[in-house]
DNA sequence: ATGCATGAGGG
DNA sequence: CCTCATGCATA
């Protein structure tokens, strides 16, 4: 492991833990938790679905195997991300203390709501909905019912498109970021505030399940 | 791991 | 209608 060095805390007074809970963390810091966590979420055994399970028999918080995959990710927003690391931070303590102590199990109860259907969108409307993000992120309820139109979807299967667009551009990591794990030092030179680069690599990693 | 979806809260 | 946190279902 590199002997960070990276301990840029401007310290002015008492003392106090980078890594502690009371204090609104870096970009930074969520990174590298993110992944000390995934790594030793490992190494103890536990899958995503798992710990989201035992964060809600430990403190009554259930999540779904999504949202661990996506704190892990860094795919969240950063005050989303900022809310769950307390949580996940208990958990890594409580899971390591405990040398092999069963788990107690628990279950919610299912909504009897009828949920829709996922509507699968072709690859080519898809980029084509993708282009008209690009021009206009927030297109207006008429827009929407154009395009609806034009590419033979509900409407409001594109007017959720767009919000769900939209979210991802508010994740921490950006799509299209190559998030190398064995990647140290790559960087290609002087990125701006917009994405200038026009080829985007799609990298499929299997590193574990 | 990710795509489409829901629902609460705000205006 | 939107944002935002979250997840079922699926690739």
């Amino acid at each position: 492991m590199q002997p960070g060095t990276t301990a840029v805390t401007t310290h002015h007074g008492v003392g106090h833990d980078p890594q502690s809970d009371e204090d609104t963390p870096t970009s930074d810091d969520l990174e590298h938790f993110a992944k000390q966590f995934k790594q030793r979420r490992i190494k103890l055994g536990f899958t995503q679905a798992d710990v989201g399970l035992a964060l809600g028999t430990l403190y009554g918080n259930v999540f779904s195997q999504t949202t661990i995959c996506r704190f892990e990710a860094l795919q969240l927003s950063f005050k989303n991300m900022c809310k769950l690391k307390p949580l996940l931070n208990k958990w890594l303590e409580e899971a390591d203390s405990t040398t092999g102590s069963p788990t107690s199990i628990d279950k919610i109860a299912t909504q009897g709501r009828k949920r829709k259907k996922r509507t699968s969108i072709e690859v080519s409307v898809k980029g084509a909905l993708e282009s008209h993000f690009l021009k206009c992120p927030k297109p207006s309820a008429q827009e929407i019912n154009s395009l609806a139109d034009t590419l033979q979807l509900e409407k409001e299967v594109v007017r959720v498109w767009f919000c769900n667009r939209r979210q991802k551009e508010k994740r921490m990591t950006p799509p299209g970021l190559p998030r190398t794990p064995e990647d140290a030092y790559s960087q290609v030179g002087s990125i701006g505030p917009d994405t200038p680069s026009p080829s985007i690599e799609c990298k499929r990693m299997y590193s574990d399940t």
